[in-house]
RNA sequence: GCCUCUGUAGCUCAGUCGGUAGAGCAGGGGACUGAAAAUCCCCGUGUCGAUGGUUCGAUUCCGUCCGGAGGCA
């Protein structure tokens, strides 16, 4: 490993598997900074339905890359990559360890394997083009003119997959790139942090889903109801609108259905969401996989941890 | 106690005029690179409640028993 990289301790996982916990715990153990690597806790607002660590709970670890930007604003993996960068390397200046915690793989993996989004400048006019386009002719015109020009992305890309469509084409009239193109030469080869990845994993899928399901149970006991009632009721939403917790209580806010329901609708969304984050990090075989239902003692995690980042031979 | 209805996939149910069965939901697997808590693809064997009988053959018809629901006393 080459002596100029930083290193970069990173903690992923699903929804609910002790991330917030745990990234503290090791913050605290290497003298360390935690840099979320969260899709919605990026916004501000939302604290209890996107599960921000309250001040309390992070027992005066900085946390980065937090309620940092405005619910209205639009926000995406681009800007995410150049924050999180900068953030890195301040926390290495200070001498200290940064540690990446979240669940959302496309920032990690956008972060940790140095893809470049700097050649493609986005810009919302191409994209609602196309999505008008594809409402007035259907999709199927946007797809046949994929084939003709990237048929290698046509071929990976299923004609229902709209927003799929619909990037491969908007890359193609920003760059002249063929969409298959430019994701060889803007995907990284290598690595630029020392890296050590852990994975929050649980053998039993069920404890997983028991844990979620509670959490949902008290999240609304904190408020959760209210707080995405405030933000629906002045709606001006960018990316947030995603938020699970939040679109799954507007049939109650619309009074189309009883907040029991649509609690259970948030358990059954985080569940299926927890699903795709698995899916997502298994195939990383740089994680160090933790299996968090077979030990019980938070003791023994840390050291497992402990053991992994010696390892690895980040610091 | 008597009468009626009912018991099929984790759940709700369909179905087989007798040739061992299929939908929705739940769930599982996968893809993913400037929307990602988003978007999309693929996946249905289960003692057809138990037990006897009729039959070449029963989940299907008949008897009995055991669950469940309702009605009459």
């Amino acid at each position: 490993m080459p002596e100029n990289k930083l290193p970069l301790l990173v903690i992923a996982g699903p929804t609910a598997s002790g991330k917030t916990a745990l990234g503290i715990a090791l913050a605290k153990e290497f003298d360390g900074e935690v840099i979320s690597a969260d899709s919605m806790q990026i916004y501000k607002g939302l604290d209890i339905t996107t599960a921000k660590p309250t001040p309390e709970e992070t027992e005066g670890v900085p946390h980065h890359l937090i309620s940092i930007i405005d619910m209205d604003a639009e926000f995406s993996v681009a800007d995410y990559v150049r924050l999180a960068k900068e953030k890195i390397a301040e926390v290495c200046a200070r001498g200290r360890l940064p540690i990446l915690v979240g669940g959302t793989g496309l920032y990690i993996n956008s972060l940790v394997d140095g893809v470049n989004f700097d050649n493609a400048e986005t810009d919302g006019r191409i994209r609602q083009k196309l999505a008008r386009e594809a409402e007035e002719k259907g999709i199927e015109a946007l797809y046949e003119r994929l084939k003709q020009i990237d048929p290698e992305t046509a071929e990976l890309v299923p004609v229902q997959n709209t927003v799929r469509v619909i990037r491969a084409l908007e890359i193609y009239e920003l760059t002249g790139m063929k969409f298959s193109e430019y994701k060889r030469v803007n995907m990284g080869k290598e690595s630029p942090y020392k890296l050590c990845m852990l994975g929050l994993g649980y053998e039993d899928r069920d404890v997983l889903y028991e844990r979620i399901n509670r959490r949902v149970t008290v999240m609304a006991e904190n408020g959760m109801i209210e707080e995405c009632r405030a933000v629906y009721e002045n709606r001006r939403l960018g990316t947030v609108c995603q938020a699970i917790g939040y679109k799954e209580l507007i049939p109650f806010f619309e009074g189309r259905d009883t907040a029991e329901s649509c609690l259970d609708k948030i358990r059954q969304s985080s569940r299926r969401y927890a699903k795709r984050q698995l899916t997502w990090f298994r195939r990383d075989e740089r994680i160090n996989w933790i299996y968090m239902d077979k030990i019980h003692d938070f003791d023994k995690i840390m050291e497992i941890c402990k053991k992994t980042v010696a390892k690895t031979e980040i610091l």
